[in-house]
RNA sequence: GCCGGGGUGGUGUAGCCUGGUUAGCACAGGGGACUGUGGAUCCCCUAGCCCGGGUUCAAAUCCCGGCCCCGGCCCCA
């Protein structure tokens, strides 16, 4: 019969991936829960209606969305972002500000799967909900970093954009499909300078604006490097008012120590179009064909999309699949022994004898050690093959001539050392040779 | 949705181009010999050509479609 397999674009968890996730989950919760944020969590589906409010009814196609039993419009989260949303205008607009909150889950997208994109993912992410000030975009951006750093990774960059300033460019060169020009500059990264440059007349721009547009994109790197420039480009009001927040950002990022793992790069979009100003991604260098490790920004305008008075939020995920493995090819996840660390044997197939097995493997789980006795009735050199399979570190042997006597016989594993000790022992024993 | 490369026991593979033994090997798994040390050795067993159609006397092998995997594009709200 033809067996079930795994739905396309997912994946199962085996116990040695569960050790890294839960690894890495709790290095980036450390950090978020030392900045104050505290864990909620929303159904794994909502009404459509959220996501198409948020990005308009095209979105559809990139959702897993379906009509249940009851006849609603059905759709997985493809993120957490607008279902916190949905939560504060339901229940927490006269909450006193802000409100910090994180979470840790699974998200789904209806897309194909390529390198280090799958149907259902998980990210780790905070939304920090009603502050308009810069300092609320410096506290997220900083949360940023350092989670990665807590994680041990160190070549990596956040790299900020900033939405205002690529509104201010459109204007600049009198663009009417800002969304267009900025889903290209996006890309710019993506392709050749003759190909961008290319890209840039088919999309209908003169050769002056593309200077200009070149101007833009190589405002990147170092404020100290990029801001004089950036002065010097943009003429209006409210860009100028953005440069000095960003400004300001960067000496926020100087108090919290991580404005090393800062650069400006105003030719980033990201492609969510809720966002209203400073947007960040994250970028670790690797060669496993994995882009942005995660990514956020502000969003000013998406509570009063879903019906709650004006209220400014800023916030941000961190993509767990993509994490893991740079994590992993750079060597720093630890080693993470799985299962048990002592494999209890016994030689006979008496009742009492077993008994006995059982009893010195509830004394070990008692003290905490992680321990199973032999549930298949193998014959000794067999048991401790399977012991040596899964990797347990002593072994605990009972037999007849050592029980009659109140006594056990340990082996260590790696040494082959054996003790015989009295069964009251164990515990004590065994402690010792882990 | 589009393009390229793939799909052989649980895992890794040989066989495919050039159709023809009972689809081979290794590891893993189960059992046995062994009955207090053999983390071994030996023996036995389990288990596979992704699915469907076509060509042919004959298909794992050639052709078409589908599904899935890997990667790229679109998209990434």
């Amino acid at each position: 019969m033809d067996r079930i397999q795994r739905v396309k674009g997912t994946r199962d968890l085996l116990p040695e991936d569960m050790a890294k996730r839960r690894y890495v989950f709790e290095k980036i919760r450390e950090v978020f829960e030392a900045y104050g944020f505290k864990e909620i969590l929303t159904p794994t589906f909502e009404y459509t209606k959220l996501f198409e409010l948020r990005s308009g009814e095209e979105v559809v196609e990139q959702l897993y969305a379906f009509e249940d039993k009851g006849g609603r419009n059905i759709a997985l989260r493809p993120d957490l972002t607008s279902s916190v949303a949905r939560l504060f205008v339901n229940y927490f607009q006269t909450a006193p500000k802000p409100i910090r909150w994180y979470y840790i889950a699974n998200m789904f997208r209806y897309e194909e799967p390529q390198s280090g994109r799958l149907r259902e993912f998980w990210q780790a992410g905070v939304e920090l909900i009603g502050s308009p000030n810069i300092e609320a975009d410096a506290e997220v951006i900083a949360l940023f970093i350092e989670s990665y750093l807590n994680t041990g990774l160190r070549e990596f960059t956040v790299n900020i954009g900033d939405r205002v300033i690529l509104d201010e460019f459109a204007k600049m060169l009198g663009v009417e499909d800002d969304i267009g020009l900025m889903r290209l500059i996006d890309k710019k990264d993506k392709m050749s300078r003759e190909d961008f440059t290319k890209s840039l007349r088919e999309f209908g721009l003169g050769e002056e604006e593309i200077e200009k547009v070149f101007a833009l994109i190589e405002l990147k790197g170092k404020p100290d490097d990029v801001l004089p420039k950036a002065y010097e480009l943009f003429e209006s009001e409210t860009a100028r008012e953005e440069l000095k927040k960003i400004e300001e950002l960067f000496e926020l990022l100087k108090a919290y120590g991580v404005e090393n793992y800062a650069l400006i790069d105003f030719g980033i979009a990201r492609g969510f179009d809720y966002y209203t100003s400073i947007v960040f991604e994250a970028i670790a260098p690797n060669d496993l064909g994995i882009g942005s490790i995660g990514g956020g920004g502000r969003y000013d305008n998406l509570i009063e999309v879903f019906g709650g008075k004006p209220t400014p939020a800023t916030g941000f995920a961190i993509g767990i699949e993509r994490l893991i493995p740079i994590l992993e090819s750079k060597g720093l996840l630890p080693e993470l022994k799985v299962g048990s660390d002592v494999f209890i044997v016994y030689i006979g197939n008496e009742l009492e004898i077993k008994k006995k097995a059982i009893e010195i493997t509830q004394m070990l789980r008692k003290a905490k050690i992680k321990a199973e006795y032999d549930i298949q009735r193998r014959k000794l050199s067999k048991a401790l093959d399977y012991a040596n399979s899964i990797g347990a570190r002593v072994v605990v042997i009972l037999g007849k001539r050592d029980l009659a006597e109140g006594k056990v016989t340990i082996r260590n594993m790696k040494s082959g050392e054996q003790i015989t000790i009295p069964i009251e022992k164990t515990v004590e024993e065994v402690k010792k040779m882990l």
